[in-house]
DNA sequence: ATAATACCTACTGTACAAGTAGGTATTATA
DNA sequence: TATAATACCTACTTGTACAGTAGGTATTAT
């Protein structure tokens, strides 16, 4: 199930592509506008500024915008980066012990195909889409 | 993410249906040959029973037995009675307080969309694909 | 100098997953 | 009729992770 992470990190997303105009908007005014913890939202974040997806520039006036244009993002990059796994099953997770039943497990197959539908499906859709 | 009741339900069935013969197995050895804990498994079968996706008889001689051939399961149902929830979020999942974001919320029809391929994936497999 | 911002790290309460534990009810069989 | 083996039932336990709270530091415009 995928967690508030990811849920929120798309809601900012959304806020800042619809608020960003030509400037940059403080995580303040999207935490106020959406109803979520200013505090909590700053600890989603990083991992979308450190893979580029977003710039902040610190400082009084500063704030965050998209480095891209709305369509260019897809909705599984931004999951991916902020929530934890995606990863249908434990045994799927990245870092998980590789299971001693692998071999024979006769479940494996459709959890990799549960995996795979459900990859392609947040790959196909942008972030223009829900604007 | 799918729990360890969802995953050990089918593993279950998928050893019912491959050695229940004419017969019925007893859980004993359904949990011996998973290498599963009898006493959880005790725990994640009743709602298979209840619904008749498997009939149990008690006392010695006991055990289970399915009650359609395997190619008439399909692995939603298995999923939908033993796990929790199959929502992706957990404003979609049932009993959940009806969110009063819902009118103007601009993800919950991906969220709706990422529910429905994952549900007609789950619902398009059967047992028999698994054996 | 000050205010407003991003950025960083530690701590906390709660809920739930994943079992463990100890029973009762039912049925074949010796 | 006693016994063993099964399904079936309910309470309890333990660890972990989610969803925050809290308190800072670094940076920049005015």
């Amino acid at each position: 199930m995928i967690s508030t992470r990811g849920r929120y990190a798309l809601r900012v997303m959304i806020d800042i592509a619809s608020n960003q105009g030509d400037g940059y908007v403080p995580m303040k005014e999207v935490a106020a506008r959406q109803g979520l913890s200013l505090k909590y939202l700053e600890q989603i974040i990083p991992p979308l500024t450190g893979h580029g997806l977003i710039k902040g520039i610190q400082g009084k006036g500063g704030g965050y915008r998209l480095t891209k244009e709305p369509s260019q993002y897809n909705i599984g990059e931004i999951l991916r980066l902020t929530e934890k796994d995606l990863a249908p099953v434990s045994c799927l997770a990245e870092g998980a012990p590789e299971c001693e039943r692998r071999q024979k497990c006769k479940t494996v197959a459709l959890w990799e195909g549960l995996e795979k539908v459900t990859n392609e499906y947040l790959n196909s859709k942008t972030l223009d889409e829900l604007l």
